[in-house]
DNA sequence: TATACTCCCGTAGTGGACTACGGAGTCAAG
DNA sequence: CTTGACTCCGTAGTCCACTACGGGAGTATA
């Protein structure tokens, strides 16, 4: 590709919907590189950084911390399929046992909500009792 | 009740399970009291602190910050059962936002899995060219 | 050229829920 | 009466992903 590097830090940040602070945090976590300086003293992104970019937010859609992006971005040209496919297990295993748990929360939570709203004028509140390890 | 005081901090917070720093932490948070010393310079803790305690951490765990648990707290006395229900209801539709994105994720992430599961040996990786945009 | 917008860079702050540390003081057992 | 475990208390550090700030330099527009 070799793409002409003509964005600067704005408008490469605003090209992958992120901000220019967020950049620099990336750059600073070693996730993208600091371009080095041309014409002047401003750095300029190309098309190539855009991709990366757009990578590391794709990645992070699927629930990816910023390290395990970094280890990703390690993959990229697509010949470690077998390492990325363990590392996105572990993801989908963690993903799954959130899951759990937060369903587990929702049918709690529902359960206790609809007596809730059934009980009104009561004496006691089924919420607060069953808090209470009633 | 007006049960007797007899436990120090680190036997109150085995009792509860947590740590000592997890009391003091509460205490100075809010959620728990700070009782007077007796007895020398250590303060001893009951059962009604147990039990409040115990709420914390019922309501942690069906998903409430520890200031939404100071709410909580706040309407323990069961009187304030629509109040409560409101803000569970709150916490219910939080709940369910993020099992949505989760179950987005999930289906994503195991589809992508599987197809490098089945992959092996092919050229390019299903999981980084998705990551790619592809 | 004047003005106003960007860029550069490092440091510090945010929020949530703790966890760690350090140097007293206190208490029960041997 | 000494040892050693426990308590007191405040401050600081951790993790994560940013976000904010500040002051000086470079650049684009009128």
């Amino acid at each position: 590709m070799n793409s002409p590097e003509y964005l600067t830090i704005g408008t490469f940040a605003a090209a992958a919907g992120v901000s220019v602070e967020t950049v620099r945090f990336y750059q600073h976590k070693g996730l993208l590189r600091t371009p080095q300086r041309r014409y002047g003293s401003i750095r300029r992104y190309g098309a190539a950084d855009v991709a990366r970019l757009k990578f590391v937010k794709a990645a992070q859609r699927l629930g990816f911390s910023l390290s395990q992006v970094g280890q990703l971005l390690t993959l990229q040209d697509g010949t470690h399929c077998s390492e990325a496919a363990e590392l996105a297990a572990r993801q989908l295993a963690d993903v799954r046992t959130k899951l759990a748990d937060l369903q587990r929360i929702e049918a709690a939570l529902s359960k206790l909500v609809g007596e809730c709203r059934a009980q009104r004028g009561s004496v006691s509140c089924p919420l607060i009792t069953a808090l209470q390890g009633g």
